[in-house]
RNA sequence: GGUGACGUGUCCGAGCGGCCGAAGGAGCAUGUCUCGAAAACAUGUGAUGGUUUGCGCCAUCCGUGGGUUCAAAUCCCACCGUCACCGCCA
């Protein structure tokens, strides 16, 4: 949700935001006519309640026998207040609908335009060249009998995997990789709820543009989360934070992950990097407005070191307004190249929320001079299930066996390559 | 799943349908005292929205949402949550 006050005094912001966006000015002009309503309204209503108060008072120092004749006086002041509380609401409801369906003001430097007009920010580390055909990561995961898609498939449906041996240490280790660079940073970790309510997911952006992504437990009324992002959001929800003297709340999520790629159609059906269920070491900060943008850097400062350690060849993108959720601000994407695709994949994500979602879901902070504000939001991917993918196919050897990347050995007991066993 | 008890401010904890944004404590802040601290004493100490240049004023909020009433923290209903016991259980 963006701030009301904004956008009654510099609405201009507003539509330059939703213009990048390639979205509705229309909603602009409607939520500045809303909040006009709902505020006279609003005084409209108040008005009247605070005679009603008075009177009340003066009924209630009135001897009982007396009491009758005022009683019939302010039945009808009764009727009119009630109906102006009504408009109000109604008012109120019409704002927050308009204001809801306006996306994140984005940060000054994103690039206009949709899913194409991404800036390279930058490329770091040569495509490997490789001496002998690549193969697949799938191709490597099964003969290291690391990754069953077949078996997944048997018991759960396409886009379902076993992880197996190797495999299973593999992704225990990145997550712990992960989790240690985390620490190293001050975040505190988190093991997180995958379902959550509906309110939840509400509030946290989720049940919008991507509700068909997501898995819903008709009996229970619960959703299942495709990222911890969703319960580390709302974690502090409708909370005070001191953040001020004790500086930013760092934290690390670590959880399972579903979504239904309900749109996904045919693309990525191979292998493990599309999938419907997945690990994710998550960070999510919350700090103080000013503090976002730098923020946001350190964030992709941290993922550049996780991926950059692997030995992956990456580059960064600068995603463009349109293309961002509704929720971001500005969003930087790391991808991995993957050899046989010959392309980069996404394998990290940063959002710079700003206060869009602290607002929605009542997170504040104490300021120095004592008043509440909304807190800033970020978060970020610190690994997930599908590096595999982006590792396996870049340190794969002509005998099929893969190269494990220093900072991982000490995470697979010291094991420094995997080895085929077919 | 069943039965029972309960949900009030940062915390504990009172609260007759009207004088209750809410007693009393604790905590915190400031001041007096002190070389300094502690103690003691005094004062202050919620959020949201509207309005105002400003002091301020007004409205709303006692788990959430409805209802009854001229008037609800207080009465009624539903839901959510917490605790206890019983049952069941990977």
């Amino acid at each position: 949700m963006i701030d009301p006050v904004l956008l009654r005094e510099n609405p201009d912001v507003v539509r330059a935001s939703q213009a990048a966006r390639g979205e509705s000015l229309e909603a602009v002009d409607r939520a500045v006519e809303a909040d006009a309503v709902r505020r006279s309204a609003i005084a409209a209503f108040e008005a009247l309640r605070a005679e009603q108060n008075a009177f009340g008072k003066v009924v209630a120092a009135t001897p009982k026998d007396e009491k009758a004749a005022l009683v019939a006086q302010a039945q009808d002041l009764a009727a009119r207040t009630k109906q102006a509380q009504a408009a109000q609401v109604e008012a109120e409801a019409r704002f927050d609908e308009a204001l809801r369906s306006i996306g994140n003001v984005i940060v000054d430097g994103v690039p206009t335009g949709g899913e194409e007009d991404y800036v390279l920010v930058k490329t770091v580390g040569a495509p490997r060249v490789f001496d002998f055909e690549p193969l697949d990561h799938l191709a490597i995961g099964e003969r290291l009998d690391a990754i069953d898609m077949a078996r997944g498939a048997k018991v759960s449906g396409a886009r379902f995997y076993f992880l197996k041996g190797v495999g299973a240490r593999l992704e225990i280790a990145l997550m712990s990789l992960a989790l240690d660079k985390a620490l190293a940073n001050g975040f505190i970790p988190l093991i997180t709820p995958t379902l959550v309510r509906p309110e939840i997911m509400q509030g946290t952006g989720f049940l919008g543009a991507h509700s068909d992504e997501i898995y819903r437990l008709e009996a229970d009324d619960l959703y299942l989360t495709g990222t911890s992002e969703v319960a580390l959001a709302a974690y502090h929800s409708d909370e005070i934070l001191d953040l001020v003297e004790s500086g930013p709340l760092r934290y690390a999520g670590w959880s399972t992950c579903y979504r239904r790629e309900a749109g996904a159609g045919g693309k990525d059906s191979r292998g493990i990097i599309r999938v419907h269920q997945f690990n994710k070491l998550e960070m999510f900060v919350y700090t103080t407005p000013d503090e976002a943008q730098a923020e946001h850097e350190r964030l992709l400062g941290w993922q550049e070191e996780m991926i950059g350690s692997l030995g992956l060849s990456y580059r960064v993108i600068d995603t463009a307004a349109g293309d961002l959720g509704s929720s971001a601000a500005r969003k930087f994407d790391v991808e991995a190249w993957i050899p046989t695709q010959g392309t980069y994949r996404e394998l990290t994500s940063t959002s710079n929320c700003t206060t869009f979602q602290a607002r929605r879901l009542g997170v504040r902070y104490r300021t120095e001079s004592g008043a509440t504000s909304a807190v800033a939001t970020l978060n970020g991917t610190l690994a997930t299930t599908r590096w595999i993918a982006a590792i396996l196919e870049t340190h794969q050897q002509a005998d099929g066996s893969v190269v494990v990347p220093g900072p991982l050995r000490s995470y697979l007991g010291g094991l420094d390559v995997l080895v085929p066993v077919r």
